[in-house]
DNA sequence: CGCGCGCTTGAATACATTCAAGACAAGTGG
DNA sequence: CCACTTGTCTTGAATGTATTCAAGCGCGCG
């Protein structure tokens, strides 16, 4: 049997050292000499289609992966129950595989939700390098440090009883952040997930979705056709997560800290 | 004016080398010797009273905390909305503020439930230190990958739409689990937390918790008077936790992975 | 072309929430 | 020492939001 997933890497000149997503990537501390070395650690197996996974719940821990474009979602199933959660949902530039670094396997599967490019770092290796490199090590760490601060801030957002409008108005502002931040437009995109993978997400009903996002459209807000998504109105999707009792300023709200 | 809230530091003569928790804390990758040097950058501040703030969200970051003793709560407050969301709690040996290295400041409040004692790491001289200990780092990483995976955890007990009675038998079984690996019981321990603090955590309203505790305590499955809780049989709670359609073995059960 | 999947929409149901009242314990001040 | 306050917890009844079940639609794919 003959493995081809990895025949792809270093078949170009230049890797890191060309990437369009460096700036936002791991490798932001590395100057361009040091990407050349980084490049030798580096791999970059066969695309994945949609559907198939890049890590699968349970398998041992041996490798990060950076998404270098396409879309992907973390799902994982509880011990004894039979359906699966979306944990959360990758993009370009993002890290795959940090919450696996700690035990010897990956806690949750990552599914690819269209056809989608990576770039591998086996682990070992990965930290004999950064033993070289103050300026990795480090944003390994800021990487994992953000994760946390994004769970917590989906954990936030779940256990608050917020309504469905809540969950999704702030499901859609986080990804047209992220794809903004990451040079995509800030109003248009595809939602790659299917309703089901948003309902799970958000603890929601896929029909739940459905209906929400019909309100949304009905209102104005946003223009949705399948999969494809136009924003109408940030501030008003704005103004629904932050809503609660909708006061702004009021008396007893001493201290407004921003947390994203 | 004069800050008295770190007189403590430095009163004894061992620190680290005598906790009996070095072996489950960020330095149990450390030996005596490398402990010693350790208790060098390590401050040991006045103990917290039930309901002082170790870190208040929106503060500038600057240190690491370990608990030596007692527990404290995360508490979150979302841009806009004014009720605060308990995003986990705090045992001995546990590393506060991990999710605030990546930026400058900490994105969510710490309170103590009880008296409670802490060990602070100023963050800039702990990475100076880490550069010469090459476990420490790694201890550091899996630290942070931990947390990563037991928020995942949360979000998907969370987003999966289970019942109260989920929850709560899942959120008693982590505590208790946490508390044995500590070297507590793990039958018998305080609800440091109140009600509302447990409801918040899990997505449920205090006066629900109340209800399925008392259901729980009429089942035989706990006893509870007020906040000492007795577990009286585990097997029933987890039972509880990991039935869903209750079928264990069923045919398209393929392949069970124990993800803790 | 027909099948299947993903999505939408409707009606009935269920679960937890909300509102309200009361119990209980601990702490405070007269 | 007692009356009173305060905070936390418990319990009941009514309400509501999202779910579940069910049916139908549209589109892409084989």
């Amino acid at each position: 049997m003959i493995t081809v997933s990895q025949t792809y890497s270093r078949q170009g000149d230049r890797q890191c050292a060309g990437c369009s997503l460096h700036s936002t990537c791991l490798t932001r501390g590395l100057s361009k000499a040091d990407l050349e070395a980084f490049d030798d650690i580096m791999v970059q197996p066969q695309p994945l289609k949609r559907g198939q996974e890049l890590v699968r719940q349970g398998q041992s821990f041996h490798s990060l992966y950076l998404v270098r474009a396409g879309s992907l979602k973390k799902v994982m199933r509880l011990p004894g129950r039979h359906d699966e959660q979306v944990i959360r949902f990758y993009l370009p530039s993002e890290t795959v595989g940090l919450e696996a670094i700690g035990e010897a396997y990956y806690p949750a599967s990552v599914v690819a939700l269209e056809t989608t490019f990576i770039c591998e770092l086996p682990f070992e290796q990965l930290v004999s390098f950064a033993e070289q490199y103050n300026a990795l090590r480090t944003e390994l760490m800021r990487c994992m440090s953000r994760e946390l601060r994004g769970d917590q801030r989906q954990v936030c957002l779940l256990s608050g009883r917020s309504t469905a409008e809540q969950r999704l108005a702030s499901f859609l502002l986080g990804l047209s952040r992220r794809l903004h931040a990451r040079g995509y437009s800030r109003y248009r995109f595809q939602l790659t997930m299917s309703r089901a993978d948003i309902g799970s997400h958000l603890g929601l009903a896929l029909e739940t979705v459905s209906r929400v996002m019909g309100r949304f459209q009905r209102q104005g807000l946003v223009n949705v056709s399948g999969r494809e998504l136009t924003i109408r109105s940030l501030e008003s999707l704005e103004a629904l997560g932050e809503e609660g009792s909708g006061l702004i300023g009021s008396p007893d709200d001493r201290r407004m800290i921003a947390c994203r």
